[in-house]
DNA sequence: CACGTGGAAGCACGGCCGTGCTGTCACGGG
DNA sequence: CCCGTGACAGCACGGCCGTGCTTCCACGTG
């Protein structure tokens, strides 16, 4: 055999300037020739581990969507579950960025929809979890609303953060993602 | 003078047809040449109202940008304001996806920021009218907490119901909204 | 030492893009 | 009558895009 390349560690350095491009440019920006100049690398080799754009997309896309989905169900608290959608530091700053930028787009892709769709059951489950010790006595139905109402609150934090990050810091995420979690439970008056 | 003609409404049109495009096939698609296509008319037309493709984006935004905006502030309800942000009939949701698209775009376009940001002052601003209508004591820290958590959840909402509308009808989403307006009110615990 | 194979690099093509610029009308005022 | 002007149409250029294909290189095995 020729010279041999961990070839998982090589896809998910191109997954990093993927990252790095959404992050600073938008999706619009995620090309193959701007993603291999980003990695270091040529078209040629990029292409040598993603034959096409769609691929390389849909990969990256599912990397992040992983990444995001695992560190919510390796919590325990609503709070902090909660906490790991929204841009509190870099880290998960660019990842939801990402995340959501993809989201977007999988609207209109039909490649990225089951991912995103994956994702967010993942995502809607574990916090579903959570909803279930706090109202042990509660029916499917109002399971359902009472993690959507938290997560669609969690998210709609995040895109404010991530659009309009100068009015919205990480103290006001923190204060309404506290507040939104006190507030579960049966509706006191419907 | 020559044959003259209504420019407002040939950019109404206009407008429509990059509505038409976003809703559709997302962002990436508006160029001058898919929006003349769409709206029955060539590219030197279309340039002819919006000399580059920059001045057609920002008008466009701005256009959905103040009918999502002028839809929230001329309702008096909260939960009628916040259903002006879930796409519960076609109208609503060709706005709020156009509406979203531009805003998530705004991130990385320093064109779009302005409209992006002063479109959620606005919303925020008349939210907030309302929180406060319902909280008179409290003090500004505590209604902009409140209010954003508001409108988190039904962007959140929206957001969710855009990409995986499948799994989110439009009762769903009113329950949640419905479930959500009825925990306004200072925090029980914290 | 040769040789084949996997990794990397690059070329070439057609397509879509924005945009500067010029051409073609229909008209109403001089 | 004619001529300037607003509305519209189109061409041409350079740039970026994805992708099919070929080429080059380093190496462990035979």
């Amino acid at each position: 055999m020729p010279r041999f390349v961990d070839a998982a560690a090589r896809r998910r350095e191109i997954v990093e300037a993927v990252k790095r491009i959404v992050a600073a440019d938008g999706l619009a920006r995620v090309s193959l020739r701007e993603v291999a100049g980003e990695a270091g690398l040529v078209v040629g080799s990029v292409r040598h581990y993603f034959e096409t754009a769609e691929e390389l997309r849909v990969y990256a896309f599912s990397a992040v969507a992983e990444a995001v989905a695992e560190r919510v169900e390796t919590q325990d608290d609503v709070v902090a579950q909660l906490c790991q959608l929204l841009p509190l530091d870099e880290e998960r700053a660019v990842d939801l960025c990402v995340f959501t930028a993809f989201r977007l787009a999988a609207r209109t892709d039909p490649a990225l929809l089951p991912v995103a769709d994956a994702a967010h059951a993942r995502v809607a489950s574990a916090i579903g979890g959570s909803v279930l010790d706090a109202m042990p006595g509660a029916d499917r139905e109002q399971l359902v609303a009472e993690a959507e109402r938290l997560l669609a609150t969690a998210d709609g934090l995040a895109l404010h953060a991530l659009v309009h990050g100068r009015w919205l810091d990480a103290d006001l995420c923190l204060a309404v993602v506290r507040a939104q979690a006190a507030t579960i439970g049966p509706s006191p008056t419907l």
